[in-house]
RNA sequence: GCCCGCUUGGCUCAGUGGUAGAGCACUCGCUUCACACGCGAGGGGUCAAUGGUUCGAAUCCAUUAGCGGGCACCA
């Protein structure tokens, strides 16, 4: 056994472990083999085909990994179900990237030939996805891996449209809408992002047509001037009054458009009187629509200046016309004057170009019966259920003011709307041609060229990952979810359109609660991000601390932002090395102790105080670590590992027990000694596992233990695995409060006394008497049952306990709870002076409290309206404190 | 403009009504036969500010300030 390294490598164990788990299939919800067992499900947010994994991917996934082993632990059939997203905009821009490099463009390829190209760069990307996300440790079911190009889930997509269609929740129209000029294409409000941005404002005079009066507006985009086809003021503005129903004649294009009114305008802003737009303008749209206004395009989709923005301005790009406009009106003594201006600009949230809102016919779902479908189960069942709560309200009051989706996109990577045009353009929606064509009456068909967002297909994961729109087995054994984990930027682009979608088309939520982590941040507060260029790579992270150590770290940070720090995981890594070390320490010291399934069999009250105690707090930890994971604190969680682990386990149980586990002669008690050792060790390492996978997959298997009794009894028929193996859960008998509170008493006590030969200056390898007295019974047994481990672990020659202290003067004392004192005799050694502060130091400590705590008790309003259970907890310390005082006030006094 | 979150030791963060915590960093001492990625002992915080509720507030409420995020508007 002596062979085990003194320092753990994870490299090794990662490397095994993985391919073994998977092989065997334990990842599958089949290794469970109880007909009756719960079922946790749960299903990956796919991560973009395009990309690698960033940290907040790992971080998501450990979070879902450690629920996932934790209930596959307990014995709940589990699924984790992987897999990818087509991600329509990023993955074809990706690709035309790489032809750009080749010189060609998509055009040049033609659309199967791109698609066919498209497919082979996925095949490629997933792959470094996938083996990422095994690095991770992730237990996901590989053989339910799915893509949401995949035939089954575009069968879906196509079905999920046909009955949006048939009900009449989808139409096609003209609207305005966001055109990416880059792109080529329309996205939807969600796919638009705003940055603030520094730019002038133009005041243009428009003069009224009898030429007696001019109009002044406003506006950050000249360029569009060409394109109005009115001017509005507030019907309420009293200097517009008379100007209403008159007519502008509208500089550079002699077109004439009327002054309007219309509830919408500021009247303070500006001017009060504003251009309108129609063809290039949200707002200006829909004001169009209310007052029948006539749209003139003057952009195209290229962002250039078409034929009807007059001959001198025809082909010129929209910042070149904006000059020209500019100059032009300045050359007719109508540009006012020009503020510099802060407004905020919409991007394409893919290629930063800034977008063009233009007229064009596209696909919509009216969204107000999903809506309502999900609203009505948050108001009426509170379900999804969001962790942390406060994004309930992001959720529902997006919900509130949810508006129309936009759902087609002018791409060839996607799902091409199953919608087919006759001659006439008529069109027929349908599953597949043959049904269009039967439709329609006519085999002349041409399918709609564009394809879905990608966010579309996205809505559905939850159920058509499953099999819908077939009632399969899978969907009706883990359908809805048990919980999806995210991060909070995706809740409106994805979380709600899922309850959305799963409301309408199975009738169910697709999972009860939503945890939403928190973010990870660079060490200056700043989101992690490609453009920004500071990204820490998990992978790097993962070779240099390690993957346990890594979730470890990620786990703690739950769902606040946390700024990255290389010092945490260090520290787990350090964690993992400890573990390591106990393990070793453990077995080099198991000859002869192959244990029994549970070595603390038999008579619990004889047991030893340290075995009482150490079972006690196990206990607890189990049934803690239970508790955080059921409410998702998962920060908690690995803290009360980590300290159990660390301080109980490591720092006071092995060392109480390593006197009888290290007896040279082999004895019963050696064997129960190191038996319990190894229990306790095994136990703990299940605790750990849906933390750190590897590490305790590692160690478990070198244990001397009986491995295929741990299984729990769901997985009974599997090769025997950590994984499978039950967790521990808490016996309320064996959490002993009693024997708690003497462990602490003796823990108190060796601290004590090393304190006292720290600040006394004894050299570590001195040896010093040590003598205690405790009036209390129940002190003095624990104290004398446990006279050896305190002399070995406060290094004393001999340990001496009465009911009485007795000592000579010329000690170093300390006062402990419970009444009990002690005293090291350090004749010739001790510097009176020294030892008068060190005690000093003590009193002021607990005089300090004595003093808030009489203060406490000397009003009469906390011993009336306290609960008494306070009152008698004060009552008691200051007993305690009181006692303790004059026990080192004494002591200094004689020292004078 | 509206909404949300954060502000706790040098750093990163826990704690959410009853004695201020951890890890890292710092100081001192240790090759104590599992571990120096370690062991032992220490120092260090008026819990952003003000006001209120309460017997009692880091914790609940209000206001303010700073930081971060989201939504809307932006002629």
């Amino acid at each position: 056994m002596t062979e085990i390294p003194k320092t753990y490598d994870p490299k090794e164990a990662e490397q095994s472990h993985y391919a073994r788990w998977e092989s065997e299939g334990y990842f599958a919800p089949e290794i469970n083999k109880d007909p009756d067992a719960p079922v946790f499900s749960i299903v990956i947010p796919p991560p973009n085909v395009t990309g690698s994994l960033h940290m907040g991917h790992a971080l998501q996934h450990t979070m879902m990994d450690v629920m996932t082993r934790h209930k596959r632990m307990c014995g709940y059939r589990t699924l984790w179900l992987p897999g990818m997203d087509h991600a329509g905009i990023s993955t074809q821009l990706v690709v035309s990237r790489e032809l750009k490099k080749e010189k060609l463009t998509r055009h040049d390829l033609g659309r199967e030939k791109f698609v066919e190209r498209v497919w082979q760069w996925k095949a490629e990307s997933g792959g470094q996805i996938t083996k990422q996300i095994r690095r991770e440790g992730a237990s996901v079911d590989w053989s339910r891996e799915r893509f949401t190009m995949d035939e089954g889930l575009s069968r879906a997509v196509r079905e999920v449209f046909v009955r949006l269609y048939e009900e009449g929740h989808l139409y096609r129209g003209a609207r305005i809408v966001n055109w990416c000029p880059t792109d080529q294409t329309v996205l939807s409000d969600l796919e638009v992002e705003k940055t603030p941005q520094s730019g002038q404002l133009y005041y243009l005079q428009y003069p009224l047509k009898d030429n007696s009066h001019h109009l002044t507006v406003a506006t950050t985009r000249p360029e569009t001037m060409l394109g109005d086809t009115a001017v509005a003021v507030h019907p309420n503005d009293e200097r517009f009054q008379s100007l209403v129903g008159q007519t502008v004649l509208l500089p550079l294009t002699g077109r004439e458009i009327p002054v309007i009114a219309d509830e919408y305008v500021d009247p303070e802003f500006g001017t009060g009187a504003v251009k309108i737009t129609p063809a290039h303008d949200a707002n200006d749209w829909e004001m169009g629509v209310r007052h029948g206004l006539p749209q003139v395009f003057v952009i195209d989709q290229n962002a250039r200046m078409t034929t009807d923005a007059g001959p001198e301005f025809e082909g010129l790009d929209r910042y070149k016309a904006r000059e020209k406009v500019i100059e032009k009106f300045q050359e007719l003594g109508l540009l006012e004057k020009v503020d510099e201006y802060e407004f905020s600009i919409s991007k394409c949230e893919r290629c930063k170009t800034v977008v063009e809102p233009l007229i064009s016919t596209q696909w919509f779902v009216r969204m107000d019966e999903m809506r309502d479908l999900a609203l009505d189960l948050k108001r009426e069942e509170g379900k999804p259920r969001f962790v942390p709560e406060s994004y309930e309200k992001v959720y529902t009051n997006w919900l509130e003011n949810l508006r129309d989706w936009t759902i087609s996109r002018q791409l060839w990577w996607g799902h091409q709307i199953p919608a087919w045009y006759d001659e006439e353009g008529n069109v027929y929606v349908a599953r597949d041609e043959a049904e269009a064509c039967a439709k329609a009456g006519t085999d002349k068909l041409t399918q709609d060229q564009d394809v879905l967002d990608t966010w579309f297909s996205s809505a559905l994961w939850p159920f058509s990952t499953l099999g819908w729109p077939e009632l399969t087995e899978d969907l009706r054994t883990f359908y809805p979810t048990t919980v999806l984990v995210t991060a909070r930027d995706i809740i409106f682009l994805w979380v709600s359109r899922m309850v959305m979608e799963g409301l309408k088309f199975t009738g169910k939520e697709p999972f009860q609660d939503v945890f939403v982590t928190g973010t990870v941040l660079d060490k200056h507060g700043q989101r992690m991000s490609k453009t920004k260029n500071n990204g820490i790579d998990p992978l790097e992270v993962f070779d240099k601390y390690g993957v346990d150590a890594t979730r470890l770290a990620l786990a703690s940070i739950g769902s606040t932002d946390t700024r990255w720090n290389d010092k945490q995981v260090e520290s787990y890594r350090n964690f993992a090395n400890k573990i390591w070390n106990a393990a070793r320490f453990c077995m080099m010291n198991a000859e002869s102790a192959e244990s029994s399934v549970n070595a603390f069999d038999g008579d619990r009250a004889n047991l030893p105080l340290h075995d009482r105690w150490i079972l006690s707090r196990l206990n607890k930890t189990a049934r803690d670590v239970n508790a955080a994971l059921e409410k998702y604190d998962f920060h908690e969680a690995v803290q009360t590992l980590y300290h159990f682990f660390w301080d109980d386990f490591c720092d006071w149980y092995i060392e109480l027990t390593k006197a009888n586990v290290t007896a040279e002669e082999p004895s019963a008690e050696r064997t129960i000694a190191r038996a319990r050792l190894i229990w306790v060790l095994e136990q703990s390492l299940r605790l750990l596992h849906p933390f750190m996978p590897y590490l305790t997959e590692e160690l478990w298997q070198r244990l001397p233990v009986k491995h295929g009794e741990l299984l729990h009894a769901a997985y009974t028929r599997a090769a025997p695995t950590i994984m499978l193996a039950g967790y521990p859960q808490p016996d309320a008998e064996l959490i002993d409060e009693r024997a708690e509170s003497e462990m602490r008493a003796v823990i108190d006590l060796v601290s004590r006394v090393r304190n006292i030969r720290s600040e006394m200056n004894i050299k570590p390898g001195d040896r010093v008497p040590v003598l205690i007295g405790a009036a209390d019974d129940r002190l003095r047994t624990a104290f004398t049952e446990n006279t050896d481990q305190i002399a070995r672990l406060a290094r004393a020659s001999a340990v001496s306990i009465g009911a009485q202290l007795e000592a000579p003067r010329a000690s170093a004392r300390a006062a402990l709870a419970g009444g009990a004192e002690l005293a090291v005799p350090l004749e010739g050694l001790i510097d009176f002076e020294q030892e008068r502060a060190r005690l000093q130091k003590d009193i002021d400590k607990l005089q300090a409290e004595a003093t808030k705590l009489t203060a406490q008790l000397a009003n009469p309003q906390f011993v009336d309206r306290a609960p008494a259970e306070k009152v008698a907890e004060a009552r008691e310390r200051i007993a305690d404190i009181t006692a303790r005082i004059s026990v080192l006030t004494e002591t200094i006094e004689a020292f004078k």
